[in-house]
DNA sequence: TCAATATTTCAAGTATCATTGAAATATGGA
DNA sequence: TCCATATTTCAATGATACTTGAAATATTGA
């Protein structure tokens, strides 16, 4: 699993608003065309990022007639996530509460 | 809260690394020295990459005699993960279980 | 104060990334 | 088949990031 590939790719504007965008749109995913409306980024240069996305596992690409549909995958979302929390503090309490994964 | 500069801190092999260390290393934290040898970093690079983690406020640093220790700050890190996954899906199910977030 | 240890800063070179405009591909409907 | 829509690919440019070696700074103990 390729942590740094994926935190990547969420390390810039463009492909964090889309992804996040993704997150909130769940199952139903959105249309490149409804991505680039929405955030105002050029055709083109979002094809570039969500194909970043895709390549680092974070999202999926399905065709639906004269469309594509991008969705966030979660369970690799949450993989990355998880990463960089476990085996902390040795063990000792660091923080005292907290409820942050998609589990909703 | 810019979150694309805590990502990038992030997004590098090194600094990952990094990272990592002190999140198992809990309020301990570590020396420059301790890592660059655990790590097998060059200490001018070491210095590089913690000043970037440093700057993305993922990270302190505290003198402590003739050395430097730095530690994660768990806080700003749950907040950045916390961002990908708010509102996540509109509300519908979306994964079945998952418990992710620095609360050891 | 001087030397040793710990760590950072600086400058330079190479590599990687983001954006843009133009052209190409794929799908659906007339 | 032909056209329009949706989306991607390509090439080029400018900006940003990583690494390295050398030099500088800070702290401690003799």
């Amino acid at each position: 699993m390729d942590v740094v590939k994926a935190l990547a790719a969420l390390a810039q504007t463009s492909r964090l608003e889309v992804f996040r965008s993704l997150v909130v749109a769940g199952q139903d995913g959105l249309t490149p065309g409804a991505l680039s409306e929405h955030l105002g980024v050029a055709p083109n240069t979002l094809s570039f990022h969500l194909k970043e996305l895709v390549h680092a596992d974070l999202v999926t690409q399905e065709r639906a007639g004269r469309n594509l549909i991008y969705r966030a995958q979660f369970d690799r979302m949450n993989a990355v996530l998880a990463y960089l929390t476990t085996n902390c503090c040795q063990g000792e309490p660091c923080l005292p509460e907290s409820a942050i994964q998609c589990n909703c």
